[in-house]
DNA sequence: CAAATTATTTGCAGACATGCAACTATTGCA
DNA sequence: TGCAATAGTTGCATGTCTGCAAATAATTTG
């Protein structure tokens, strides 16, 4: 590698680093909401759910990585709360289907639809020709990075 | 606003919310190794610590958005497990300092250089030519992006 | 100097998550 | 049919965070 691809190694590192911050603030105020009235956890359950549907219990726990006993517990308190019901699962009587309330859906689509506005809103203050410019730029960069997981983004909550 | 640029700019939302589900996933990954050790509040305090070296309990405590006394708690853990000091705070007797230990420091920079790490693979993955795109690109999104406060980074741990 | 204020800690109480072990109900296999 | 495996729940114990009120020590103000 010269020295001037070197140079520009770091600074795309820094860039990126500076890019995921911001973008870090985006996700963390569009949550920042939410977390008072559920805790990280509650919310990730509500994430799986909306993107999957209604999922068995021992799925659920799977994906959250805790036992079934905690999450058991967990379920009670958010069914409590009204984020979610326990529906009978089809088939295997044994089964228990945990299913997002019109409620707990809400609460999701919420944090959603604030991220995707202040999405846009960052967008707006852009040229046509630098926005051109960033689709491409951030196609490329998610293109060559791996997709991540899902317990990769559970751990931050989303 | 004409119709095309309507379409242009859901466009580059959607592009942005997938990438940032790429950059996010490397954070998150980054950042799940520390917290097999520590809880989430923990290593947000670490994270102050290492960005504003040695502070006072209050001043913690209140970036924290946390009452001193739940605080001083959480700090008596994180002394014993030898990730902070507290020091004599100077000049006003009253105040106490709260240092990061090596071991502490560490952590941190672990998760800081792991993140690197990770960018600096993605971004090889890309020619020169789009490296420099990429940089002017995140770097236009940062700035238009509001500098995110340091409440913002805290809610998911930095 | 005495009184009010400030910085931190401690007492007390509750909510949530975690882990292990035991228990119930239901399935599936021999 | 009978017994092992599976799905979920419950008992019990612990660790962490949170909040309010009161205590302690040191500083500042009148």
């Amino acid at each position: 590698m010269t020295e001037a691809a070197l140079v520009a190694h770091l600074d795309s590192t820094s860039a990126t680093l500076t890019a995921s911050r911001a973008l870090l603030g985006v996700v963390a105020r569009s949550v920042a909401s939410a977390l008072e009235v559920v805790t990280l956890p509650q919310f990730r359950v509500l994430v799986l759910l909306s993107a999957s549907g209604p999922t068995r219990v021992g799925t659920l726990a799977d994906q959250m990585t805790t036992l079934a006993s905690t999450f058991t517990r967990s379920l009670d308190r958010m069914e409590v709360a009204g984020w979610i019901t326990r529906i009978p699962g089809p088939g295997d009587r044994r089964a228990v289907l945990v299913e997002l309330t019109d409620k707990g859906s809400q609460l999701v689509s919420d944090v959603t639809t604030r991220r995707e506005q202040e999405i846009q809103k960052i967008l707006a203050a852009l040229s046509d020709e630098d926005r051109v410019a960033l689709v491409r730029a951030f196609t490329l960069f998610a293109t060559a990075a791996a997709e991540p997981s899902v317990e990769d983004l559970l751990t931050l909550g989303l």
